[in-house]
DNA sequence: CTGCCGAA
DNA sequence: TTCGGCAGG
């Protein structure tokens, strides 16, 4: 599994999809999962992340500018969705995550010191902060893309906004948001590409691809109850699982019992605060204020943020910005703006 | 991750 | 024109 959420990938059809095919479709995506993935990825070779001259970490600045802006121009419409506050049952998750990292940045040090590859380390060390946060709405808002504020957890506002119809898909890296009923979640948007085999110096093209929650759960012959119980055995952001239960077993536990509670009293096992989190996926806090439009980029603004104050090179930077700028006004005057 | 430049 | 490798900040 992942850092992040549950792997339900090997229950769930995948279908590949382009980018092109998203043409003229709006996705919200999940806006930490993506800073998180482009400070991650963008990296020098010894895994330094790409900083200014004061050290400040810019990865997901570059990742953002120029990944969207072929996404915008592909006709891809993108909004992005921030976490408000996490529940408190996260807090044990967040606490492991953070141990790890911190066990990662140590590795790296080690490695560095000893001459060695270390770049696996410096990414599992990779680490949000609000600075990272602040830098990456500000650098979207220039760009003219719509910011949604989470009450809660970003990927729960996405899946809301999608299953009301106000975006098409959520878009996000892991099944987080599927458990949270969106009707239909894209992955692999920010990483198509390339992606490097692990220990092998080849890369591999990985394409976008698309789960349908209601093809996915009939074929299961499930509700979306209990795929969120099978989330829940499994482990999620909220909880660490049953022992030695992944995908399959949890989907036959399901299959035989019926519900969680009676899996729980038949193995005599209990997992914390299990019905909370439950009803968190089910019903989590969402909020109805935000507005799905793009508006007019701000090429000043991107311009002036990263090239003065972030060090970016400006002939690179006013060519994306005016690359932004040329999709907003050609979009102005197509019909498809007033739908 | 992406853009860019030089080699083929 | 395409491709691979390197730099980007």
């Amino acid at each position: 599994m992942t850092i992040m959420g549950v792997d339900l990938g090997e229950l769930l059809k995948r279908k590949q999809i382009e980018i092109k095919d998203l043409s003229g479709r709006w996705v919200a995506i999940d806006a930490f999962n993506t800073l998180y993935q482009f400070l991650s990825i963008i990296r020098q070779r010894d895994g330094t992340p790409l900083m200014d001259r004061q050290g400040r970490v810019t990865s997901h600045l570059s990742g953002l500018l120029y990944r969207t802006t072929n996404l915008i121009e592909a006709g891809v419409k993108v909004a992005f969705v921030f976490d408000g506050e996490a529940p408190t049952f996260k807090a044990v998750t967040l606490a492991e995550r953070s141990e790890i990292r911190d066990k990662a940045a140590w590795a790296w040090e080690e490695a560095r010191a000893a001459g060695e590859d270390g770049f696996k380390y410096a990414q599992a060390a990779s680490r949000i902060n609000s600075e990272i946060i602040e830098d990456g709405r500000r650098l979207i808002l220039a760009m003219g893309l719509p910011v949604i504020q989470a009450p809660s957890e970003g990927e729960a506002q996405a899946a809301y906004m999608a299953a009301r119809g106000d975006v098409d898909y959520a878009g996000s890296q892991d099944y987080d948001s599927l458990l949270f009923g969106a009707p239909l979640v894209v992955r692999n948007l920010a990483i198509t590409g390339k992606r490097k085999l692990p220990r092998k110096n080849i890369y591999v093209d990985v394409e976008p691809e698309v789960i349908n929650l209601e093809v996915g759960l009939a074929n299961l012959g499930i509700t979306h109850k209990q795929l969120v119980e099978i989330g829940i055995m499994c482990g999620t952001d909220f909880n660490s699982g049953l022992e030695r239960v992944g995908p399959k077993t949890a989907l036959k536990l399901i299959r035989e019992k019926g519900d969680l509670e009676s899996i729980l009293a038949d193995r005599d096992d209990k997992i914390e605060d299990f019905e909370k989190i439950r009803e968190f996926f089910l019903h989590p806090p969402v909020t109805d204020d935000y507005k799905i439009a793009l508006k007019k980029p701000v090429p000043e603004e991107i311009v002036s943020f990263l090239v003065d104050e972030r060090d970016f090179d400006p002939e690179r930077v006013e060519k994306t910005a005016k690359r932004l700028e040329e999709v907003y006004r050609s979009g102005q005057s197509t019909l498809d703006h007033w739908f």
